[in-house]
DNA sequence: CTAGGGTTAG
């Protein structure tokens, strides 16, 4: 049918051209407003009640198709709910349309239970696929949870397509031992996407040698990884501070002509950033030939942790020019390079600038603000920018002996947070500071009555492309002999340097001799032992750890460089520290 | 009509 249908045509019309028509229609649309223009066109045709409702559901698909937007959702809607009777095939598209991200509520899968009561159409494996996906997307693991033994109990979870719902449910709820007993039941129906997922779950929990152990089994098992399955192991790199790993990878996506699209693009700017090259984030960068607001903000916020506050500046001032809209991510990155390095007036011209763009600010974004005031001194202006947010104010109260607002603050975390450990670390830090051990000993009590278990200290250091990884005090590396034999030269040197230990990093109130011995066991200090041990200079030490920079291990990291001759390079939780000859890039601001 | 991916303060 070449040729747009008239009324008068359509009512002479036999049923099957009619049909062709509204496929055809139904097709050429490449977007919603397309969509919505065919639907209109549909109505004036004044179809048969049958062919009418075809079309509703053909539309639905489509709708369902496009791209997961609030407002493709809430017209799949609409749609369906003009059909009189809708088929499984309709509950399906609209259990696929109401999966965007930002449906908090988990609209598809009270659908699914509407379907389930309502007793027919009955739920085939597409629904099932459908409403995994939603809750994946959610995610909602507790919903997820129901699906599955749901879809046991109708026969429908041996579907290759049930599985991988299943599986990649499990994996992006960070529930990796789930995932794993999916993977390992799928056997033969392991396909590309099974592989991917699977690897994804590991990278998303930091299982980094799980992720790449499994990378190499699916070559191994012929499956060949494509764009999606990199920017996972990408991703693992990222989060491990793996570079000669991150380099490899990359170098093998090159050798297997694999895609690098934009969002491999982007994994690769974030892996760079946080492995220290951030020099080979720009070139990835500045190589993209599209670029999206995730692009830019990874670009801003790798530029950010370095502290190269102008860089990301600019860059972000040329996202401006081009029109690409920024995120409130985007602002963690501007705002926290403008916190790094003190430019409060700049800092404050862009939150109004945020405001003004109409971003919604989130938890971070408010943290930022409150950050970059509090290092200009304007406590007090902090104070009153946002009551709420009582665990910065005591992050920031720390240097500066305001008892009034640390009571206050605490009084308050602990009533919204008293299951979060770190408040009580936080605290205990500063009570330890001012030696007031009987406070410190009443949070550990307060802990142990409320049943709050601290996140154990960990840093990593990346060995013939293997993640050694250590905690504090950690006996159970198989070179610990050697590694006790490098900490004590460690602490000669250190001694001889006239450097006084900084006990009150360590929370335990004990003996300050003993407290001396747990200090030089600290993670960040096995695993740069570790370093110094395995490598030769100028070999770059680089290590990554899961919480700060402890005070302590940071001057005595200084002394090593200086002492060593060695180049040290380590991730906090937060940024780069980067000593040479004595000295770090942070410029003991951190 | 089915499934997998990237940016998040201190």
């Amino acid at each position: 049918m070449h040729h747009q249908l008239k009324p008068p045509e359509a009512a002479t019309l036999p049923r099957h051209l009619l049909e062709a028509h509204v496929v055809w229609l139904v097709r050429q649309c490449r977007s919603l407003r397309a969509l919505r223009g065919a639907h209109a066109r549909l109505l004036r045709l004044r179809l048969p009640r049958l062919t009418h409702a075809l079309a509703l559901s053909k539309l639905l698909a489509s709708c369902a198709a496009s791209a997961p937007t609030a407002a493709a959702a809430s017209y799949a809607r609409s749609l369906f709910d003009q059909i009189p009777e809708p088929t499984a095939f309709c509950y399906n598209s609209l259990i696929r349309a109401l999966a965007t991200p930002s449906n908090p509520t988990a609209d598809a899968f009270l659908l699914y239970r509407r379907m389930l009561r309502a007793g027919s159409p009955s739920p085939n494996s597409f629904t099932v696929a459908f409403a995994l996906k939603a809750c994946a997307t959610v995610p909602a693991l507790g919903e997820g949870r129901q699906l599955h033994s749901q879809a046991f109990r109708q026969g429908l979870e041996p579907s290759p397509y049930v599985q991988t719902g299943l599986l990649n449910l499990y994996a992006r709820c960070e529930e990796v031992a789930l995932a794993k007993s999916v993977f390992d039941g799928m056997a033969e129906d392991r396909n590309l996407v099974a592989w991917s997922s699977m690897i994804g779950g590991y990278s998303r929990v930091g299982m980094v040698n799980e992720a790449l152990d499994l990378f190499r089994d699916m070559q191994a098992a012929g499956v060949n990884p494509d764009e999606v399955t990199m920017v996972s192991v990408i991703s693992a790199c990222a989060k491990a501070g793996a570079l000669d790993l991150g380099r490899w990878v990359h170098a093998f996506i090159d050798r297997k002509g694999i895609t690098v699209d934009l969002e491999l693009s982007t994994a690769l700017i974030d892996m760079y950033a946080k492995c220290g090259l951030i020099e080979r984030a720009r070139l990835v960068f500045d190589a993209m030939v599209e670029r999206d607001t995730k692009a830019w903000s990874a670009m801003i916020v790798g530029l950010a942790m370095h502290g190269l506050a102008e860089d990301a500046l600019a860059i972000f001032s040329r996202m401006l020019q081009l029109k690409i809209r920024p995120n409130n991510v985007t602002f963690i990155g501007v705002l926290s390079a403008c916190a790094h390095n003190g430019l409060v007036d700049d800092g404050q011209r862009y939150w109004s600038t945020m405001q003004e763009m109409g971003i919604k600010a989130s938890m971070e974004n408010y943290g930022c603000m409150v950050d970059l005031l509090c290092r200009s001194g304007l406590l007090d202006e902090a104070y009153s920018f946002v009551t709420s947010i009582w665990r910065n104010l005591l992050v920031a109260s720390k240097s500066s002996n305001r008892t009034d607002i640390v009571g206050l603050a605490s009084k308050k975390l602990f009533e919204l947070e008293p299951q979060n450990p770190e408040n009580y670390v936080l605290l205990s830090n500063l009570y330890a500071l001012n030696s007031q051990w009987d406070r410190v000993r009443y949070m550990r009590k307060k802990m142990k009555d409320n049943n709050v278990t601290v996140v154990a200290g960990c840093s990593s250091i990346e060995i013939n492309s293997y993640l050694h990884k250590f905690v504090v005090s950690d006996g159970s590396h198989p070179e610990i002999k050697e590694i006790r034999v490098v900490l004590r030269e460690i602490a000669d040197r250190v001694l001889r340097s006239g450097h006084k230990p900084w006990t009150a990093a360590v929370l335990h109130d004990v003996g300050e001799e003993e407290k001396e011995i747990a200090l030089c066991e600290h993670s960040e200090r096995l695993a740069i032992a570790y370093g110094l041990l395995k490598t030769k200079a100028p070999h770059v030490i680089r290590v990554v750890k899961n919480l700060r920079f402890c005070p302590d291990c940071h001057e005595v990291s200084k002394i090593i460089s200086k002492s060593y001759g060695r180049e040290i390079i380590v991730r906090d939780r937060v940024r780069f520290h980067r000593f040479i000859g004595g000295s770090c890039s942070c410029k003991d601001f951190w």
